[in-house]
RNA sequence: GCGGCUGUGGCGGAAUAGGCAGACGCGAUAGCUUCAGGAGCUAUUGGGCGAAGGCCCGUGGGGGUUCGAGUCCCUCCAGCCGCACCA
């Protein structure tokens, strides 16, 4: 055979295909007699070109894209780009290159590379979220949320990069470091823009029962809001009059409160102790970093403040405390200390000499022995002790009833707290969608009316930051007219964080060219929610908390029918070289646009499905690309060999063969592994199997048969190895795969009516013998014990037992 | 420290419901083919012992449940991920 597997050729004859009969769109018209399925993969980045790890999620994606499809179902499978973001600033700041060009230029690589691999995105619905047409619809929500209060501005201490000059959200600060650029962070009052996700909180951890995700990123999603369950417990100060809430989870303690600490944020501070002193304890805490100040083991510093609060339930005058392992952002600001039950208490209290009362012990024990540690135990074991009337209660009892005495008294009620904290959604940056507020001296704050929108970002030269947003510089823009009074105003020169971009581009999608709404809801529902997402688990808490939040808030403005984004997430394992982590900076990178202009896309593609669970972590390895593509090949060469040697109109007819069997088998493991997980690893290595059976029934296999085993591999490589799966379908059938239904096993030819019975003697296997499919226990149990190799092996011991697993072993018991 | 995940040949991995461990691929070995090959085809390939038929051992370590454990339970070890002064 002169001619040889060319994925050149296969490929580009099929992409032209593809993009010339416009084969993957879907029009939001078609009368929806078909079941729908919204395929979506994380928006990508457009950074220089896409990696390897990109070429991973659409892999997945389009594979379970193409089994849906085959299926029945319309498939919506849409592609755009986040297209601002800090990068590209970045780099214009160094070249003087506008962010748009350098970030279009990476744009029409993507697209060059996504074709080149041969995705089936309908490309119709593309679009990127630094386009005008698409931001405006940003703003408008961002409207909405504005006028409902779930966006607002205010004072607050935020994290402040030295290094890109912007502030960061919370969830972007790693060990109080930039989780952009490492810079270690600084702590500043800013006036920010904030969305309320707080009010969501609970929502968004009810809601998390409702959808179908990894449990892992469940668990990350319920750490980040922290909700705890505790009471607000009221302390006086009599010296001034004033009553400082603390929150505590462990109100069944209240009686151990020996002491009050506050965080040196606290506003009443100076009011309490002014003294040199406990200024310098504070302007250290303050001007200490966030990573000195939250170091692991620190040792517990604090200053007293000379003045006593009143003890709710003892009555007694505890010393009040500054120290810095109190927090301003958590609670009240303010706790109470409980040294014998909390560790961080109890090693202040040994610091400073405080005292550390036991009220909770467990039961059968000596409640005066002293402790070394805190001790935290609060189950039904544990009682109350040295605790007024709640002495010889059950911890968990006088959790409630300490809560309720408060509540009645006026002096605490039960609360909850999360760690979740508001959404800082501000930068000063250029590379962002504006905010569209202005500031009017007759008017203040004043939303931009909807007609005015979009407020597009002007052109500026110098991007540099300069601690104030580079759209301050642009003079011309910041000053405008109120849209109230008509009097001078100022634009804001804030931009959002790129988060709020991407927090709603799976709605746009279902109706992109929309140019008098962000959608249309009756659009909406038809597509909503996304069936399957999937992307990089970096973005488990942030960007999917989000989402989740902004489609809630939405829905309760009664603008779209869900509570929930995406039903089914699925979080795709990391692509290792050797080990590491792939960075241009090790030069471990592998570009994917190499290995297809060596090997094609459908072997790319499909060894990275191949390399492993798609879901773990996978290291590639040059050497196993060559065995994906000698696979692609063999089956390749197999296909043109068989249509010149069978005709279309050789029947699959007559006894079945092996290699119809295996051709069987191979539809029904397939569409297991892809149904009812996310097996593509087994998936292609049945069809391997297939190949493998084709190539030794090769001389012996029907006409009829061998076409239809060749032209099945062909039909279930599709979804993995697109081209040439459409290649081999067509050289067999002269038809079109994508338009086929997905193949059916048939069950007849999944069983056969023998079977090799396992013999095994006390569960370890001493012979396999022939029995039929269909014998009852008795008959297998006979045919078993005929096994001359256990014959051989009982060596006059006893049987004692057998047990019959039918169609599978019998195991005799031996003594 | 707390929570979670993972641990199987020389390597990536498979074993889906407690029932034949190592599918499939890489690498390796041998043969065929080829002027040649980083090509193709065929076969072998967990370890140990044995001339062979065979026998023994084997899923990070130890213990347990069971007729039977890679799979379930306890415990220890290693690696990875998340949270971490959150009251």
């Amino acid at each position: 055979m002169a001619e040889r597997y060319d994925p050149r050729r296969i490929e580009a004859k099929w992409q032209k295909v593809w993009a010339d009969e416009r084969t993957w769109e879907v029009s939001n018209d078609e009368a929806p007699d078909r079941p729908k399925a919204y395929v979506l993969e994380m928006l990508p980045y457009p950074s220089g070109e896409p990696h390897i790890g990109h070429l991973k999620t659409y892999s997945v994606g389009d594979a379970v894209a193409h089994f849906r499809r085959r299926h029945g179902y319309r498939v919506l499978h849409p592609m755009g780009y986040d297209a601002f973001g800090l990068p590209a600033e970045n780099h214009a700041i160094k070249t003087g290159q506008h962010p748009r060009e350098s970030t279009e230029a990476s744009i029409r690589k993507f697209q060059r590379e996504f074709r080149e691999w041969g995705i089936s995105i309908d490309w119709s619905r593309e679009f990127g979220t630094h386009q005008p047409e698409y931001y405006h619809w940003t703003q408008w929500i961002f409207l909405r949320l504005y006028e409902r209060g779930l966006a607002f501005r205010k004072e607050a201490p935020v994290k402040w990069c030295p290094n890109d000059a912007t502030v960061l959200a919370n969830e972007q600060v790693i060990d109080g470091r930039c989780e952009r650029c490492g810079a270690e962070l600084e702590a500043r009052q800013l006036e920010q823009s904030f969305f309320r996700i707080t009010d969501y909180a609970d929502r968004l951890l009810e809601d998390l029962r409702t959808i179908d995700w990894p449990p892992y990123v469940v668990t990350m999603q319920e750490n980040w809001i922290g909700r705890s369950e505790g009471a607000e417990v009221v302390f006086r100060c009599e010296e001034l009059g004033v009553d400082y809430p603390v929150f505590t989870t462990r109100p069944d303690t209240l009686f151990g409160a020996t002491f009050f600490v506050m965080a040196p944020e606290h506003p009443d501070i100076f009011k309490l102790n002014d003294s040199p002193e406990v200024h310098e304890y504070v302007n250290r805490a303050l001007t200490e970093s966030v990573e000195e100040r939250g170091a692991e083991h620190k040792e517990k510093t604090g200053v007293p403040l000379g003045r006593t609060v009143t003890n709710p339930v003892t009555g007694e005058e505890i010393p009040m405390f500054v120290a810095d392992y109190v927090l301003m952002e958590y609670g009240t600001g303010a706790i109470m200390g409980v040294p014998a039950h909390d560790q961080r208490d109890y090693e202040f209290a040994e610091r400073f000499g405080l005292e550390i009362r036991r009220v909770v012990a467990p039961a059968d024990s000596d409640p005066a022995a002293s402790l070394n540690e805190a001790f935290l135990g609060h189950t039904e074991n544990e009682r109350l002790v040295n605790s007024g009337d709640f002495t010889g209660m059950p911890a968990p009892e006088a959790k409630r009833a300490i809560t309720a005495w408060l509540a009645e008294g006026g002096l605490g009620k039960s609360a909850v707290s999360y760690r979740l904290r508001d959404w800082l959604l501000s930068r000063q940056r250029y590379w962002g969608c504006p905010i569209p507020i202005v500031y009017c001296d007759g008017c203040g704050t004043v939303p931009v009316p909807d007609e005015q929108l979009p407020v597009e970002l002007p052109e500026i030269r110098d991007y540099a930051p300069k601690g104030r947003s580079p759209l301050a510089a642009a003079e011309d823009w910041v000053r405008t007219s109120c849209p109230r009074c008509g009097g001078d105003a100022r634009r804001e020169t804030d931009t959002m964080d790129t988060f709020v971009d991407s927090s709603w581009y799976f709605l746009r999608y279902c109706d992109p060219h929309n140019d008098r709404a962000p959608w249309d809801r009756e659009v909406l529902r038809r597509w909503m929610p996304v069936d399957q997402y999937i992307g990089g688990v970096e973005h488990a808490i942030l960007h999917l908390m989000y989402a989740r939040f902004f489609v809630k808030a939405l829905a309760d403005m009664d603008l779209l029918d869900i509570q929930e984004p995406f039903a089914r997430l699925f979080t795709q394992g990391m692509i290792t070289r050797e080990g590491a982590k792939m960075s241009k900076s090790k030069g471990n990178t592998v570009s994917p646009h190499e290995y297809v202009e060596r090997f094609g896309a459908d072997t790319l593609r499909s060894y990275i499905l191949f390399i492993g669970p798609p879901s773990e972590d996978a290291d590639w390895q040059d050497e196993g690309v060559g065995g994906v593509y000698r696979f692609l090949s063999r089956l390749w060469t197999v296909a043109a060999e068989t249509a010149e040697r069978t005709s279309p109109e050789d029947a699959v007819d007559g006894a079945p063969s092996d290699l119809l069997r295996k051709a069987h088998w191979a539809i029904d493991k397939v569409t297991r592994d892809m149904r009812d997980r996310f097996a593509f690893n087994t998936a292609i290595a049945a069809v391997m199997e297939l190949v493998n059976e084709i190539y030794r029934a090769r001389e012996s296999a029907p006409p009829g048969h061998m076409r239809f085993a060749v032209a099945t591999a062909g039909s279930l490589i599709f979804q993995f190895a697109p081209h040439l799966g459409a290649e081999v379908y067509e050289l067999m059938t002269g038809r079109r795969v994508w338009e086929e239904p997905w193949p059916e096993a048939d069950p007849a030819l999944l069983v056969s009516d023998e079977i090799q019975l396992v013999v095994q003697m006390n569960g370890k296997l001493v012979d396999r013998v022939a029995a039929p499919a269909a014998a009852s226990r008795e008959e297998l149990e006979a045919l078993a014990r005929g096994s001359d190799k256990l014959a051989a092996r009982l060596n006059g011991k006893e049987i004692v037992r057998a047990i019959v697993v039918p169609g599978k072993l019998v195991n005799f018991v031996v003594r």
